[in-house]
DNA sequence: GACACTTCATTCTAACTAGGACTATTATGT
DNA sequence: ACATAATAGTCCTAGTTAGAATGAAGTGTC
């Protein structure tokens, strides 16, 4: 992604401190999770996957940031680690399901609630209460701006 | 990455949407990049190099979002599209200086300018000039809160 | 029941990612 | 001067990315 040098533009001044926020999170983010023997995308599965009993692969592609192409090799993987195992589904034998083995609802149950704890002070230092209601309704017009629907 | 569920969370309660947020502008930005045949790395480069008379690997690693690692496929692809070349640089052997070829200014001056436009009305329609002030200073407080030198 | 559609998961390709290892070269400390 | 450290670019590995193609399995229509 670039980020355009015309910073004195009155609208892209957001655009390089959007770019910047996301990314020093993203940063902290992955390098914690890289700490506990995962990659972003493995994360994301398992913490998508845990409190549920078992989702198909377009579920989790779409509840997820990885795409259905992606899933399939991030899924074998974690087969290989022994934290997720593959189901058939009685009545659709295109679908497979995906759940957790006990080893996976451990990991999960440990790392989860460690892993919000671990990122939250980073946001916590940063903001105000009435801060993080400003924010929060600046980036979803943000969101809202790039989606479709929008005029 | 992954969006935790705990969306109650008072502080969290902005971090969903600036995933979205940047999620949502950064589709966009790579689609309207792909229309103009570059990948977002490539487009990266260019776009860094353009108006300047040629940088090291190492300068433009650290003026882009692309490691030294990756740079140099990236910069192979650039080379065999014949836009940019590498020049030896005179007193020490170690550096190569990147620059843009006549066909890489030409495809910068050409693309740069429509890029910006078409991703600047995306941020006009949701924020105010005011609204931009107040998001840019939360955005730095985020990103210099995961900074090391932060207490 | 046969036809065309759709959906599911997988496979494939080209490109990218971080990070560590490697080689050549240049700089530094004593 | 000479060993050591730092730097530059490249290469390598494992994993991820989007997107298109594939083949198997359901669904809808007549």
């Amino acid at each position: 992604m670039e980020l355009p040098h015309l910073k004195d533009d009155p609208y892209l001044k957001v655009l390089r401190p959007l770019v910047e926020a996301y990314l020093a999170f993203w940063r902290e983010d992955s390098r914690h999770i890289k700490s506990l023997k995962l990659t972003p995308s493995q994360f994301d599965v398992i913490a998508t996957l845990g409190d549920t009993d078992g989702m198909t692969c377009a579920d989790l592609s779409n509840a997820t940031l990885v795409t259905k192409g992606t899933l399939t090799g991030v899924l074998d993987r974690l087969v290989a680690k022994g934290l997720i195992k593959r189901e058939t589904v009685a009545g659709d034998r295109r679908c497979t399901k995906i759940k957790l083995t006990e080893k996976g609802e451990a990991l999960f149950r440990k790392v989860f609630a460690t892993h919000i704890a671990h990122i939250r002070p980073f946001f916590e230092r940063a903001l105000s209460q009435k801060d993080v209601e400003q924010m929060r309704t600046l980036l979803l017009r943000i969101r809202d701006s790039f989606s479709p629907h929008d005029s």
